[in-house]
DNA sequence: ATAATAATGGCACCGAGTGCCGAATGGGAA
DNA sequence: TTCCCATTCGGCACTCGGTGCCATTATTAT
């Protein structure tokens, strides 16, 4: 989908009349509000003053407006990963990468919950969830590829790529239930045992809360 | 779903005119010819000579025609796990218990390669299979949390889950593309090497093939 | 003005899935 | 045999996500 939308624009032609994260915003507010099974597309097309049909020209279904600029977030993650020490760990250069490219700033971590609990709650989203996180698993398993020396598609860089994924989602979806803690410690936690083939876990806390759950209304 | 279908009947009431396995045979056939979405739901009525209406009946969606019966798998995989010797490491347990719930009769194989092929494939059916492989992850979870002395839902059993899962699919989803494989052989190295923090991925080679590709028409 | 360009959005259509309800089909009781 | 009852069948109409088509609209360039 897109990478960016503001880039200012000096064409011929009609100029658009919304962007991907006006509709975003709308459809997020309706989502949480109505629940995302009882907002229909064209809810959400009402609400941002424009067209059904023009709404699936911005986002290719209702699915993928929840994931906002998935894409930059790949091209982060590969920056990062290309950017790790050759001698580092294989396991530890992907949790390193997965902790930073999931850095947000304060202001921004309601909205990512958000997301991310629509995504790992509603059946729908998640079903959906599994095409979009094969672009992250491409992105780690070219990786991992590189590292062992093996094609991407072969046995070990697409178990690595599906077993760091699926460590992923899990501390992420603990996260989202387990208000006022840090994603990065349940990530950190997860990927670290993933590297460890799981020798420690019994020995693993649950991450606690350290911030207040934020607007507990 | 069901589990079974076949037991001898005795009630009341119009008889069944079909079965799931009928339902399961003309449609997945059709899928192999035709493909998964250029088959409408009103063809696989058809062609098994009962109602649309009555096909979803049987089956709660398009989608969930080609998993037979996972149910039984879960349930077999579940006695194998409560089966498994305690001082066994619970990723080798697992490893076991995946290996022996999947291991068909030769004549069951070509089958079981095809719904696998399909799953790996249509996208629609990739995204559907997160919400079937849920019960699987719960299986795995329940007896994580069993051995490490936590909750399911806590980071651990989950990450472990959610890891295994991620592992065995990308074992079926590489098999599915090497023809005349086996299937245990590439589940035996990926789960080995989860249980490993995959520190040994360097060195592990690509399943060879043993059994010359049937039917290579 | 006029032409070229690009976004808009209405319309008709498809396919999956659902609620409703009358019709069909068997066994068991009168 | 006949009637009753339980249960399945399947048509009909409807909702909703998604798509192809195309006329309309709002810009910039000439």
């Amino acid at each position: 989908m897109r990478t960016t939308d503001a880039p200012a624009r000096r064409t011929p032609g009609r100029p658009p009349s919304t962007t991907h994260r006006d509709i975003e915003r709308v459809a997020v507010a309706l989502f949480a509000s109505k629940g995302f099974d009882q907002t229909t597309v064209e809810d959400i097309a009402a609400a941002a003053g424009i067209g059904r049909r023009t709404l699936f020209r911005y986002f290719p279904s209702k699915n993928d407006i929840v994931w906002g600029d998935f894409d930059g977030l790949l091209d982060r993650m590969r920056e990062h990963l290309r950017a790790s020490p050759p001698q580092e760990p294989l396991l530890e250069a992907l949790r390193r990468a997965v902790i930073a490219t999931n850095d947000y700033h304060a202001a921004e971590i309601p909205e990512f919950r958000t997301r991310l609990e629509l995504i790992t709650t509603v059946p729908t989203l998640q079903s959906h969830s599994y095409l979009r996180y094969a672009d992250w698993r491409a992105v780690v398993a070219e990786f991992a590829a590189e590292r062992l020396g093996q094609a991407p598609e072969h046995l070990m860089p697409q178990a690595i790529a599906y077993a760091a994924l699926g460590t992923a989602l899990a501390a992420f979806r603990r996260w989202v239930q387990c208000e006022g803690t840090d994603v990065a410690e349940h990530l950190d936690l997860a990927l670290g045992q993933l590297a460890a083939g799981f020798a420690g876990a019994g020995g693993v806390r649950e991450p606690r809360a350290r911030r207040r759950p934020a607007r507990a209304r």
